[in-house]
DNA sequence: TCTGGGGTCCTAGGACCC
DNA sequence: TCTGGGGTCCTAGGACCC
């Protein structure tokens, strides 16, 4: 017996396309660079330590993500080949540029990393994403003079691998698309059984290197395999991998970044620091640099980790990798209460005798300015509460660079004077660039700094750095 | 001589409580 | 002689990402 009444279907779920730049940092370089192009060119890490964006040409040298620059500093010199300190002031402005002209291709955007974006076409049934993706890909090198890639599938996760694809694929690259949803089951089996485990997003070399012990070694294979038994071996993520490989959407497109957790800044030192004062001031100078990320994002911070360590490349010297953690005792977003915190966490870790190589600070607990409780005793603490971490009445010690009087000034004043400061300071380092208005406790020399030695100009967020047009 | 930095999530195990 | 069990919270460690 029919029934009378018949569901209507459900709507096709909406494919998601991944778009990354090609070796973006690189490609930042070339696009204000033209004697970077057709050679190998590779961009450092922080300290000029590590290759972490490498040209096409420097890959085909062998160089390694990742790889130690003085590892291949030879060997690009031999190939004409160029080296260049991180400028993420550049990128992330050309970032922003980027991200602004995906954002054309679809109202559902996810902006995943400095160089990737998902989207999500909802109601694009009649469209060819193919074609709509080489428009993309177009208009991008045309706006930015960014090369990407656009992959498109039927989750994030087939996104991503389409995405591989059409960097790397012969029938893909010249295109630079590749649209899974173009391609048969067979056609689809092809590919997957030519990319190897490790291929897919959230599949490292750890977990590459397991599957394999259990059979699972391409794309295809992980496809078939028991989710149940995936689950229990592994984990519920790489469970949700499987049922994404399948087209069965697990993960959602994060429109609104959610809630951070944590704030990080730390660095390693330009040449090896052994005295507490001079930790002291490297730790100073991330807890400031940290407190200016905390404040830009309207937050507060409830607790405060300090941690250094010795260099692990050097396992023949003494190693030690402390941390401490230190409550405040109510939330703040103020530079120098964290200061004032930071430096007891690290006069508990600070043992003599080792050669540091790297400090930081973490920020946790973190909560938006108002959501959380003021402190009810702030005036009464400048008197009343000394000796308690993080008290106001502690923390005057702390001068600033250049505006030493405001900022002890500020230090006893009200708490609304003490947020006028910083905002003033926040203010000029933004205008005039990080450190113009600094916190004498960061130090005036600072010998610790990282190594920075060959950076390109910022071209585009600094009036003095501008490229300049020759005629002739 | 020379080896980055900033994030997230999951899980296991211990502490603690009732 | 004999010593529970379940729940929650926190942390450390391990995995992943770019």
């Amino acid at each position: 017996m029919a029934l009378g009444f018949v569901p209507p279907p459900a709507p096709a779920p909406a494919p998601f396309a991944l778009v990354d730049a090609n070796n973006f940092y690189v490609s930042c370089e070339r696009v204000f660079d033209f004697r970077l192009h057709a050679r190998p060119v590779v961009v450092l890490s922080n300290n000029d330590g590590c290759c972490v964006a490498r040209s096409e040409e420097a890959k085909a040298l062998g160089i390694r993500m990742g790889q130690p620059f003085f590892e291949v500093r030879d060997l690009l010199a031999q190939n004409r080949g160029v080296a260049l300190s991180s400028n993420y002031s550049l990128y992330a402005d050309m970032s922003r540029r980027l991200m602004a002209v995906i954002g054309q291709f679809s109202p559902e955007q996810e902006i995943y990393s400095i160089d990737e974006s998902f989207l999500r076409f909802t109601g694009f049934g009649h469209w060819d994403l193919t074609a709509h993706g080489r428009e993309l890909r177009a208009r991008v090198l045309r706006w930015t003079g960014l090369p990407v890639g656009v992959g498109i599938g039927a989750t994030k996760t087939l996104a991503k691998l389409a995405n591989r694809l059409a960097k790397k694929h012969p029938d893909f690259r010249e295109v630079g698309v590749c649209n899974l949803l173009d391609l048969s089951p067979a056609q689809q089996a092809g590919y997957f059984a030519a990319l190897a485990v490790d291929d897919v997003w959230g599949i490292g070399s750890r977990w590459g290197a397991r599957l394999q012990q259990r059979g699972i070694a391409t794309v295809a294979e992980l496809q078939r395999a028991d989710v149940d038994q995936i689950q229990r071996q592994f984990n519920v993520v790489l469970a949700k991998t499987v049922l994404e490989l399948n087209g069965i959407s697990c993960l959602p497109l994060e429109e609104a970044p959610p809630p951070r957790q944590q704030i990080i800044a730390s660095r390693s030192f330009g040449q090896p620091v052994t005295t507490l004062a001079m930790l002291s001031e490297a730790v100073a100078s991330h807890t400031a640099r940290a407190a200016a990320k905390l404040r830009q994002e309207g937050l507060q911070a409830g607790l405060i980790q300090v941690f250094a360590g010795t260099n692990p490349f050097k396992p023949e010297a003494p190693q030690y990798h402390p941390g401490a953690t230190v409550p405040l005792s109510w939330p703040t977003a103020n530079t120098t209460r964290l200061l004032k915190a930071a430096r007891v966490g690290l006069r508990h870790l600070f043992r003599e005798g080792y050669e540091y190589k790297r400090a930081g600070v973490v920020l946790l607990d973190l909560a938006p300015v108002g959501a959380v409780t003021g402190d009810l005793f702030a005036a009464a603490s400048v008197v009343g509460t000394v000796g308690t971490i993080g008290t106001i009445g502690a923390v005057c010690e702390v001068g600033a660079v250049g505006a030493v009087g405001a900022a002890n000034a500020a230090c006893a004043a009200s708490p609304e004077r003490r947020e006028r400061l910083l905002t003033v300071l926040d203010g000029i380092n933004t205008r005039w660039g990080r450190g113009t208005v600094r916190f004498l406790a960061e130090g005036l020399v600072q010998p610790w700094q990282m190594k920075r030695q060959r950076m390109s100009p910022r071209y585009t967020t600094c009036w003095a750095e501008l490229p300049v047009a020759v005629s002739g």
